[in-house]
DNA sequence: TGTACATCAGTGAACGCGCGTTCACTGATGTAC
DNA sequence: TGTACATCAGTGAACGCGCGTTCACTGATGTAC
């Protein structure tokens, strides 16, 4: 089977996005074999495209880390003006979020998954390199003097809210969950 | 081989303690056969202790959050008076801390992983009852008028510095690791 | 214009491996007689 | 006091299963002649 030029750009697209929910969703073991049949592809193909399952997991945290920025300047410019953050604080730590793990964060879904992958190069470099353009891009939205300063308020803020959602997550009683996502609220808002 | 009157609960808490370390360090994933090599004892022998690796989870889960708190206890003991808070924040968000992952928060370690394990009727309802233990625990360390309301920031504190240290403990540039730490401490310490 | 061949994304069988769980068995000791 | 038997923590083979990765193959199209 002979397929158009951009085919294989396109099929490698569709991977990587639905790596990049699946591993949010349930975990960096999620297999090849069932990303690729979600795909209605086989798990043959797969390498086609990557030179193994690291190299994907490398590619879907970028990705959502790029989800991430998008969503946040889309909501930025729905915002009051001067509102921004605590608009952005109000939507991480929304029930919505709470819910949408596949479409969220991936600092809430995956750090301690991440922290355990740092064998792979790929996973170790492009951790690195997707927090710290996540701290330049949230930079524009903290308060602080220098721009070192800004982008380390930035990191706290990210880092001390995703832990707060993989709690609510991590709970099984729906109102020990909102007691957790509203005491967030609470701190976060009247901190930041 | 017959063996002495108490053997059996001995063994059963070695596996639990071992357990807690290896599913904080590792994530879940780890396996019971590599768990029980560790002790010296064979896969088979796993089921005369637990009726399956769930109810091993849930009690290692309880484990590390037991141990958590005796942890604090002690800190809270051997601090200045009025600077307990100030000590346990210092010590969570510590270099020791964060290379400590075994012996370390469950919290931080575990969170989105037991947020995917909500399977298991025995890991939900020992992750509730743990996490509220913790919240009762800590309140005497937190301002704050109403008992609830000073449950509720135990919860801030506690899930916003494990996702800092999360975070931490994610990237793999250790400038940026020690960033994101003394963010997170002059955040927390000025903000509770 | 017609024919032979190269390309290469996708297929599916196969590889060795580790997983959670079951089960017939072992064997030193305690108990019953 | 001596013998027969019950107990039960631990053993290790076996179960079906899914994993990441490899590889010979397919076959519609583009290119060379």
């Amino acid at each position: 089977v002979r397929y158009p030029a951009e085919h294989k750009e396109e099929v490698r697209e569709r991977i990587v996005d639905a790596a990049s929910r699946r591993f949010r969703r349930a975990g960096a073991g999620v297999g090849i074999g069932q990303l690729m049949k979600a795909l209605k592809l086989t798990h043959g193909g797969f390498y086609r495209h990557f030179k193994s399952k690291d190299d994907l997991f490398a590619a879907a945290l970028t990705k959502a880390f790029e989800d991430s920025r998008e969503r946040i300047t889309q909501m930025a410019a729905e915002a009051e003006k001067g509102r921004e953050l605590e608009a952005l604080i109000s939507f991480y730590l929304s029930d919505y979020h709470c819910a949408e793990v596949a479409g969220g964060c991936p600092v809430a879904a995956l750090a301690p998954e991440i922290a355990r992958y740092r064998h792979s190069r790929a996973v170790r470099s492009a951790m690195d390199r997707c927090v710290r353009e996540q701290a330049a891009f949230m930079s524009r939205y903290m308060k602080g003097r220098t721009e070192e300063e800004r982008q380390q308020r930035a990191l706290a803020l990210l880092s001390g809210m995703a832990g707060s959602l993989a709690l609510a997550r991590a709970v099984s009683d729906e109102g020990l969950r909102q007691s957790i996502l509203s005491g967030a609220r609470e701190y976060f808002q009247n901190n930041f």
